[in-house]
DNA sequence: TATTGTTATACTCTATAACTATA
DNA sequence: TATAGTTATAGAGTATAACAATA
């Protein structure tokens, strides 16, 4: 049984596994670059709340745990730092007493903009200096890993 | 001055700084799982030593410091617990006395290719449910990729 | 005097176990 | 009894400052 019987037409010696080797290269590399290059603010951890809030809105400390696949205790302490520096604030549910939800602060938003604008420019400047086709080769391939990570 | 005059052909909606926001988060997000599912036994700072060691030869603290961009008082301590695991070990540098070097020992080298068999099984899963045409499309991006980046 | 590596100290993220308040 | 959140405690990664040994 081989591979290329199996998946269709390839060019040559590239098998599936090795797409698997060069794509799991490429991805860690590129989102390093990414994460070092323009998170100085906030930790990853924050930044991830933050922009879970502001994408999805209020939410409980469960949720967000859930959401970052972390525990409950670890996303208390993560909000408890965010709502220390005045990027979110907790408010008691007036339904249910055990809970808390937590909100995103105005200045919360903003951070999570000028994070997302300094993330985009770096990656826009590298990407300025492909070709077009090359552009649109990356543009097709995102949308599929995307996809493909959902499931 | 508008994007698309710019930079040719591209589908409606899809400016360049779109396809840095899809791309940023593909790769975040994929770079996520992999580091998740498929890195169990030692941390990712932790890799990334051993993988430097497997990939370029036995370094010193210093060089390992240098190559993963953090302090060498952060690399003494990875590099202390990867010893008291037995995946690597510490030889005096015998023409300079201040010197340590590093090398991964045999259970250091089992372990990365176990790590990264496991990474590549997880990716390559994904992969084998998208059509031939997206797969092509993601090993020229990967190969696109990775260059970019390096610049 | 400069360099290599380490120790001291501190902060963050992560986890599990145990606790409080509420349902 | 179950659930939401927190506190207690511990391990790992990161940093800066200070130190020892060597060059």
């Amino acid at each position: 049984m081989s591979a290329s019987s199996e998946h269709g037409p390839q060019r040559p010696g590239e098998r599936r596994q090795d797409l698997a080797t060069n794509l799991r290269i490429a991805v860690l590399r590129l989102s390093r670059r990414l994460r070092n290059e323009s998170t100085l603010e906030v930790s990853e951890a924050q930044h991830s709340v933050l922009s879970a809030l502001f994408h999805l809105g209020p939410m409980t400390p469960g949720k967000l745990a859930e959401h970052d696949h972390v525990q409950r205790p670890s996303m208390t302490r993560t909000v408890a730092s965010l709502e220390e520096r005045g990027l979110v604030v907790r408010r008691q549910d007036s339904d249910d007493k055990r809970s808390v939800v937590v909100h995103i602060t105005d200045d919360g938003r903003a951070l999570v903009k000028e994070i997302k604008r300094r993330r985009t420019a770096w990656l826009d400047k590298r990407l300025a200096r492909l070709t077009a086709a090359e552009r649109q080769t990356i543009a097709q391939a995102a949308t599929i890993l995307r996809r493909m990570v959902e499931q």
